[in-house]
DNA sequence: CGAGCGATTCGC
DNA sequence: CGAATCGCTCGG
């Protein structure tokens, strides 16, 4: 597996939405604990704090849990959800502009044994298909808010692989932000089509 | 200081 | 369908 890792700009540059969409197929990397982990990105979702109320830092509500979004860009925003699941998401834009997207499904590549043991359960397909499981399969905890992703030496970053395989990607409707009123309708969640491993048709 | 609730998951 | 489960947020 040839992968080079995604440079700093790649999260700098682009709308949140736009970000999101080129996530898609890029490879996850986790090296935590004594193992390494690594699956390809198939959905994600973005979410924007200037005007989005699904946003946790909607009108730049700046707080202690979302303070790691006003940071620079190319960095990790690891949240407990539900008081049992461990949300990653990965921050965008400069400074100041609090901008995220949630990685919701992993195509498992590598290190599938350990995801297995992570998890507790043997099926493939269900290992990293939900933001709360592919956290837990990867090793992800809040430990990792706030970690830098375009470095190869860091606990976890994303990395691109030489040669891309082709798919379309299908915008819809995010999952459980039903309370965000309007922004509720946005198209924002991001999957890539007939992909087996995406956490809900 | 405490009530209310959530970017979910799993089992019944 | 509903419980699990707890930190974050906000109001008093």
């Amino acid at each position: 597996m040839n992968l080079t890792v995604l440079p700093k700009e790649f999260f700098l540059e682009n709308e949140v939405t736009q970000i999101s969409k080129e996530l898609l197929g890029k490879i996850m990397v986790s090296q935590i604990g004594e193992s390494i982990t690594a699956g390809r990105i198939v959905e994600t979702e973005a979410y924007d704090g200037n005007k989005d109320k699904a946003c946790h830092a909607y009108l730049n509500r700046n707080t202690k849990r979302t303070e790691v979004m006003f940071k620079e860009g190319g960095r990790s925003y690891v949240y407990l959800c539900y008081g049992i699941h461990h949300l990653f998401n990965i921050v965008t834009h400069i400074e100041n502009q609090a901008n995220a997207v949630l990685i919701r499904a992993l195509e498992p590549l590598k290190g599938i044994e350990e995801m297995k043991i992570r998890r507790g359960m043997e099926n493939i397909k269900t290992l990293c298909n939900g933001p709360g499981k592919l956290a837990m399969a990867m090793g992800i905890h809040k430990q990792y808010n706030d970690t830098v992703l375009y470095n190869k030496e860091s606990p976890i970053w994303i990395g691109k692989l030489e040669s891309e395989p082709k798919f379309e990607i299908v915008e819809t409707t995010r999952i459980g932000v039903d309370y965000a009123e309007e922004d509720a309708a946005l198209p924002w969640r991001y999957y890539i089509k007939d992909n087996l491993f995406i956490s809900k048709k």
